[in-house]
DNA sequence: GTCTATAACTAGATAGAC
DNA sequence: GTCTATCTAGTTATAGAC
């Protein structure tokens, strides 16, 4: 009687089993030098088996890219259907990015350093979908100007340099750190409203705004 | 008479056409995906003639990367060290960081998205030398608000966005492009003010600041 | 310095039994 | 669904001739 009992451990969602482990690897070690070989073994199957799941690893890492991208458009679109101020609207957006970045550090990180590895089919539609993204944010941004409300230096270097540094957050922020997930969303939006010149509002007025956007995106996201 | 005679392309500086090629695929298709045949055949010279250069794979990542951060940490000490506002300083980290990752967006780049295939010495010499980095940005932020000129939201967490921002410039960043380098330096620097919010300045000093820091790091770069 | 040849190994993926 | 067994190909790196 050799190691054929499995103490399952319920197969009960493999697929997103795999899924999840995957993320954790891929970010860890880097999708090209994590082997199928170790997913499995860390799954405690065998390497076989994955691909009862997967039709091959590439598309593991496309599910998880893509997932992302999709929730961010999903929350920003929605935030930005709503009506509201400029400030408003920057808030909510700033608060989806940086909340789920945090919250979801693996898959999100994998979007910003492996795209490399998808097909060229693959890759063409994470970028349709990340530009879709990125004119959400722009979009905010121009509007808040035409609107009187913003002052932008450049719309899309801003909006790049937004996303980027919002999308950093994945890879520092840690639930018990120095900063509580809403102290450094409040310090993101902050950043934010000052980069659009929007910032004359005191303090208070900052948090305020912060604490209706996740509401928002607390209720969008469950 | 086969293709032994080569056209001889002088192996004149061999390692660094080693280095520069390596840079370029590794940024291209990332390092573990890269193999040292591919890069050989790039070359024009077979696989075990670069073991005459470099011991192994990651030495070569290595090399490439620590050297972008030695030069950063370089810039910015120098940079600091002169006597200036806390505008100007400002000023000139963020101008070093933008154009050293504008003009080596390759090497740059690598230093963010492969530091997982180091091995753990290497890693643990780079992470040293990129703390070096951070200490010296919070101490720019930090000794501007001691001096009453900065207002910030958190030094440690706006150091991060400033520097992620400035980094992915070299993500996107084309000689050829529709903003020039003078113009996305300007930007980012404007930025960077905003966000510590000490741009009450008119445009034009805020142009001033960068064309000072740029004569600087040009004269300390050549 | 650059080559040929090859060792020693590991990768992703598939066939087919249970 | 999960397994065993295996194919095919590609990987880094080395030994030693020229």
């Amino acid at each position: 009687m050799p190691a054929n009992q499995k103490i399952t451990n319920p197969p009960a969602d493999r697929r997103e089993q795999i899924r999840q482990l995957a993320a954790e690897m891929f970010f860890e070690r880097g999708y090209e030098a994590t082997t199928m070989r170790e997913l499995a073994a860390a799954i405690d199957i065998k390497t076989a088996s994955l691909y009862y799941f997967f039709p091959n690893k590439e598309e593991i890492l496309f599910e998880l890219i893509e997932s992302v991208v999709r929730q961010l458009v999903l929350g920003a679109k929605h935030l930005v259907a709503r009506e509201q101020t400029p400030e408003q609207r920057l808030a909510g957006v700033v608060v989806n990015h940086v909340v789920l970045h945090a919250m979801r550090p693996k898959e999100s990180t994998l979007g910003d350093s492996e795209l490399r590895s998808l097909t060229k089919q693959h890759l063409r539609t994470n970028v349709r979908h990340r530009d879709d993204y990125e004119r959400v944010v722009v979009g905010v941004l121009e509007d808040g100007r035409a609107a009187g409300r913003f002052s932008l230096i450049d719309p899309k270097l801003t909006a790049y340099a937004l996303i980027a540094h919002s999308s950093h957050v994945g890879t520092w922020y840690r639930a018990n750190g120095r900063l509580s997930l809403e102290q450094v969303a409040d310090a993101y939006v902050a950043l934010a409203l000052r980069m659009v010149a929007a910032d004359s509002l005191p303090d208070d007025d900052v948090i305020r705004l912060v604490r209706d956007a996740q509401a928002f995106h607390e209720a969008f996201t469950e």
